[in-house]
DNA sequence: CGAAATCTTGACCGATCTCAACTTACGTGG
DNA sequence: CCACGTAAGTTGAGATCGGTCAAGATTTCG
């Protein structure tokens, strides 16, 4: 649970470490080079071992994390104790954002999945940043939209698609994403894509045994599965 | 499907209704007069009557539309056109975010559910509008994450609740934003509650029974419900 | 190599959807 | 102001989807 400090930037040369930070995060990476600087002045590096948690439900939020390096998931727990995933962030995504401009506490957990460095910035200073430099709100807002987009379009899904069409449109846009070919990888375990896809793991392999039975799909090792069939997938 | 403009502000002494209709927008209301009179260049009024659609799925959005006067419902339908509610606009919310800060089309339907008014800005004016006066952006910034929030808050309660409980919980959340002591009217027919809840008109009716039977809730008229019970309906 | 986690498969049960019939409320026009 | 037609809401019966519990198989990692 121990939170260690990287590149500190007060410290003589370490501001090279935020360079790579700064520069890699979507929302900066338009900005002049002394534009750069000012913001790197009001970033932290932070790193977290694997399991570690960067804040938990309840928790006062006051700052912005970016992900340099790892990957962090992001769940909530129901009212009556379910989790959920919501996402997986990885370099260049952000999180924090929701109490960044309200005082107010998290709602979720974000936990590293492996060891991870993370650049904060507290939100009083990118508050100004944002002031001063109109740009990265549009980024910003920019972000937001797409992921409030996607968010809107996931609840649809719950709420009116089952469980059997909710994986198969997972699996079409993970091959639109970051398909080669015909062949996805899951980009997590199937419980925690079960979780994201908000059933169980039972579940989960049931209906993938039917879309492989059905010739739909071919499953690979544990991660892997082959799209034989998209039309008909999509058909289900 | 015929739209009138109203309140043209290049006609004389027309300005007057930007006035109110800007005004009342909270993304805009701590401008100073000067920055409102530029904001109202840019806005044009249009009235819509019920039943008309503001958008749909597929047209492209070039604009954002602000709630002066009546109500505005967004919904979607899903990929096996199953139509959810996602939410209602009262006067001074916004919609066509979305599309905003990207060349797109609108994934959801915007429908005025009864003869209302709309302020809209073009895409372009606004991103202007959010350079030269940062603040909207932080405001802009600040609707988005609370949006943000309770679409996600919304998807995990679709993905680990059970039906009764999601009805429990907007009920609760009802009381709370606007209960008049015990006292709660539904915002929209039941008929739409149950699409906003991701579930059918029978199942709702027959859970409000239920909690009826419980001596939970008691239902006066078709839209008043009295909260009898809170702890133990939560408890469901 | 072994412990722990993940994944799979089976059997069962319960929640919710669907279809259908009926009742009630609402809006329009005479 | 009432009557009618349409939409909304209720209630019942049956079917199904998906969750739970349990056991076993497989994988991962120390």
């Amino acid at each position: 649970m121990k939170v260690e400090k990287t590149c500190p930037h007060h410290a003589d040369g370490a501001g090279r470490h935020h360079q790579g930070c700064v520069s890699l995060v979507p929302i900066f990476n338009h900005l002049e080079p002394g534009q750069m600087n000012e913001i790197m002045q009001a970033v932290r590096g932070v790193t977290y071992k694997k399991g570690e948690m960067m804040y938990r439900a309840g928790d006062a939020s006051d700052s912005m994390y970016i992900v340099n390096k790892g990957q962090v998931k992001i769940y909530r727990l129901s009212e009556s104790g379910k989790e959920q995933l919501v996402r997986i962030l990885n370099p260049g995504d952000f999180t924090g954002e929701l109490a960044l401009f309200k005082q107010s506490v998290h709602e979720a957990y974000a936990e590293a999945m492996v060891d991870s460095q993370i650049c904060t910035i507290n939100s009083f200073d990118l508050q100004q940043l944002l002031l001063k430099y109109p740009t990265i709100s549009l980024k910003i807002l920019n972000e937001f939209s797409n992921r409030l987009e996607s968010s809107e379009r996931q609840t649809t899904r719950f709420a009116t698609e089952k469980v059997e069409t909710r994986i198969a449109l997972f699996l079409a846009e993970l091959l639109d994403t970051e398909g080669n070919g015909k062949t996805v990888q899951l980009p997590m375990s199937k419980k925690d894509v079960a979780s994201y896809l908000g059933t169980t793991p039972e579940t989960l392999s049931r209906r993938l045994a039917e879309f492989e039975a059905e010739g739909y799909i071919e499953q690979t090792g544990q991660r892997n599965i082959t799209i034989l069939d998209l039309d008909g997938l999509l058909l289900v």
